[in-house]
DNA sequence: CAGTCCGTTTAGAATTCTCTAAACGCTGGC
DNA sequence: GCCAGCGTTTAGAGAATTCTAAACGGACTG
């Protein structure tokens, strides 16, 4: 016993809701496309092929190759056999959990990690020119900063140092993945 | 009395500061420009003049202009007014928990609510096409669903409803505000 | 009131990103 | 071993974004 899902209105909202879900992406800064296969894999219960993909959403099979191989490093979408077929079928992760843990976080906690550093080689830079202080000021268009603007930078570097020190111990700690 | 800030090592740290700065912003979704433009002003402790700014990062007053008003937008940085000098002042807002409430939640949470309106058009369009259950398959190549199937897509979606309104929920709460 | 100095707007250049078509390599079946 | 089907790679077309130069409008000054 099947039901069809063929009225118009399903069609249309599953077109927009796989646009909503490439905007979504790209406003976090990946490609369109990585958001509109997952949205189309999300509302698809059986696992779709490579092909199947690209002619939903009516791209070539490279792109959706690329983005499908993009999806599951993010742990967002998981290659699965299906007996009897050759070809290579995907189905969405749908426990969020897993994705935020296993494949959005390593990334950003990387990236924030880089960020952080150079917040500290700023910091080295600021104090090693201590040692320089008063020397000749051979460029004129030098910065030239008073005592209390070194104050303040030293302030700045040391302030935004902490908040990123509080926002990896978040994204590190358990409460999160267990949230989502 | 002043001190110069002129080693190499300084120089070359400020440069790359403001260049991860870009680099944050443009993972975020935003302009790389966005971030080197607050990287500039947060590193620098009096305010700057438009010109300056252009100047300092060698693109035009132009484009400096439009980021300048963007991030004037999020709250990231504020227009200050110089006495006896005509032209605009910008100085990097400090406090980054404004930054956050202030100028990027209200549209974060703007495009959070309009996902979940799709969720919902989703799930309404899932629940109407019941009545049309079982009538005669007239596109042969019309998505056809098992009630298995079916029941697995309306989980789904109200998984994914249910996490839009979790991850609402938090951000809302003064809570995290408060930890930035 | 003319001249200058700002910031903004806008049309178009330039760059960057994205997508595609075609060729390739691999695997399994005959 | 050869053919067919599948996924990947890659060079280049195409599209979208980003940046700029030049013109504009408003405001202060002499």
């Amino acid at each position: 016993m099947t039901s069809t899902l063929n009225s118009r209105s399903w069609t249309t909202e599953r077109r927009r809701f796989v646009e909503a879900g490439g905007n979504t992406t790209y406003a976090c800064g990946l490609g369109r496309m990585v958001g509109r296969v997952f949205a189309l894999l999300y509302l698809t219960p059986e696992p779709l092929a490579l092909e199947q993909i690209a002619e939903s959403l009516a791209v070539s099979k490279a792109s959706a190759s690329i983005v499908v191989r993009q999806l599951a490093a993010l742990h967002a979408i998981r290659r699965v056999w299906v007996p009897g077929d050759r070809r290579d079928f995907y189905e969405a992760e749908t426990d969020f959990g897993v994705i935020f843990r296993d494949g959005l976080m390593p990334g950003v906690r990387k990236k924030l990690q880089s960020a952080r550093a150079q917040i500290e080689r700023m910091m080295e830079a600021e104090a090693a020119s201590d040692v320089l202080e008063v020397s000749l000021s051979a460029a004129p268009d030098e910065a030239t900063l008073t005592r209390e603007q070194r104050a303040e930078l030293r302030r700045r570097l040391k302030n935004a140092r902490s908040l990123h020190s509080r926002i990896d111990r978040v994204l590190g700690s358990k409460l999160l993945s267990r949230f989502l």
